[in-house]
Order: C-alpha cells, then sequence, then structure tokens
DNA sequence: ATATCTTTGCAACTCAGTTGCATAAAAGTC
DNA sequence: GACTTTTATGCAACTGAGTTGCAAAGATAT
C-alpha cells in the first residue's frame, strides 16, 4: 500500500510519523494498541493519540475499546466483526459475515467475545 | 429479588455496601457503570469495586468495557447480546437471539454497536 | 526564501480503577 | 452477650491509558 496515495487528498500533511503509524496497522492483519507498536514507533504518546484522531476523522483509522482497557486501532476496510479472547485478550477479525438485524437500530460494528482456540483447551 | 437469599451459600459476607450494590443491579434493567449509581449507594469506591470483584468471583455478576472508558456491571442472567450506542453511549439488553458460531472458539458475549432508535434520526 | 498554518515533543494533567494499611464490622464459638 | 477469628471498609496514595497547553519545529503554498 502506497501511503502517500493514501493520505492523499485528505485534508492533512504527510509527516514522518502518519507514515509509519499507517505502516505499522497496513503490515497488521489485526487491530492494534498503542502498547502494540509503541516500541517500533519513535513519537511522543500525544503525537501517536493526535494522529490517531485525525484519521479517524477523515474516516482512515476504525477503533474500539478492548477488555483490556486499550483502545484498538485498524485501517478502516469493510465492516467485519472482531473477536476478543476473555483470557488472553488477543483480538482478531472475522471473516465470516455475522448477519443480525433489530429493528430501529443502526449496527455499525459487532464484537463477539469468548476463548480463543488456544484458549479453549487450557482450562 | 431477595438479596440475602441471593448471596447464602457463596463464601462473602452478607454487608450493608454489598445489598445495596444488588439491589441496584437488580433494579436496573441494563448493566451499570460504577459513575451511574455512585449517587445513590454511600460506599467508598474501592468497596464497590472490591465487592464487584467478589461478586464476578462468584458468578453473581459479569461486566463488559465500554466505548466510553467506564466499565458496566449486571447480574448474571442467562447470557444475551448488549448493544451500545456509539452517540449517546447508551447500553441496552438484546432480547432477540444472536446466533453465530465460530469454529473452535467458544463464544461468551456478543456486543452490538452502532446508532441507538433516538441517535439513528439524529445526525 | 518567506509567510502561514499544522504538527511535534515535553510536561503536566485527567479520570477510572487499584492497592496498602489501620480500623471496623461480620459470623462462629463458648 | 462477650470473645475470637476472619473478612470488609474507608481513606489516601497510586497506576496507567489517554488528553491538553504551550513553545518550538516542520510542511506546504506563494
Amino acid at each position: 500500500m502506497n501511503i502517500e496515495k493514501f493520505i492523499k487528498n485528505k485534508k492533512i500533511k504527510l509527516t514522518d510519523a502518519r507514515i509509519s503509524i499507517l505502516e505499522k496497522l497496513f503490515a497488521a492483519h489485526r487491530p492494534l494498541s498503542y502498547n502494540d507498536i509503541k516500541e517500533h514507533i519513535s513519537m511522543d504518546k500525544a503525537t501517536f493519540y493526535r494522529n490517531i484522531i485525525k484519521f479517524q476523522e477523515e474516516g482512515l483509522v476504525s477503533s474500539f475499546e478492548s477488555n483490556d482497557k486499550n483502545r484498538y486501532f485498524e485501517i478502516t476496510k469493510s465492516p467485519h466483526p472482531h473477536f476478543i479472547c476473555t483470557s488472553c485478550n488477543i483480538i482478531e477479525c472475522v471473516q465470516e459475515p455475522v448477519v443480525f438485524d433489530l429493528d430501529g437500530y443502526q449496527i455499525e460494528d459487532i464484537i463477539l467475545k469468548g476463548k480463543c482456540e488456544s484458549c479453549v483447551n487450557v482450562k
């Protein structure tokens, strides 16, 4: 993915900090928290979070809160559910569609919680 | 609901603080956060959170994190999905069952996020 | 090159939830 | 009821993710 193209036409400037955040999010195949990537990016956390806010305003990035009190971020793709393991806290993107309709409500995201394949057999 | 009976046979003592937390959770028809009920209970927040931990150890209470950085608590009933409004942050229990199976995974809870009936028409 | 507007790092702050510790209050026993 | 043991409580100090104010640095347009 070409980050420059990705940011073009959005009303935000192209900076090293922004490129490295987006590169990390593109490379991951699951949502990441600040703690997941802070070792791999060299910027203040204020810069990280302020850029995330910008990305979300532009619709480039989506986020949600997990069990472990961290917020998780991913490049906005076609909507898909997420799975959060209540044992090891890992987060995965779910490929299978979850169909659900609630009269009068507009569903934007679905989060499934439970035990992942690794944890389901442990205890 | 009789709180004394509810707590009986669990390895925790019956105290005023515990009774008032459980009463509030029973009376509500949706999950509540500490902020939701702190005005209506007279105890230190340390006492509140420590008791919630006990209740969860005994399986009396369940909880999850929401969008607004607060943790929400409810009396453990038969499993049902929850809806979180991304505009007004209200949380509702969903009565319609959501069927979903993920091979090798054990689903414990389903959280739907989106716009509630009041917010879906606003913006 | 220069002017303008945006972004950055730093440090200080916020706020939900946690922890240590001394005191108080349950529950069981006599 | 008085005594003993165990558990619960309040207070204050702490933690850690995320936020904010501000001055300095960097991006883009002219």
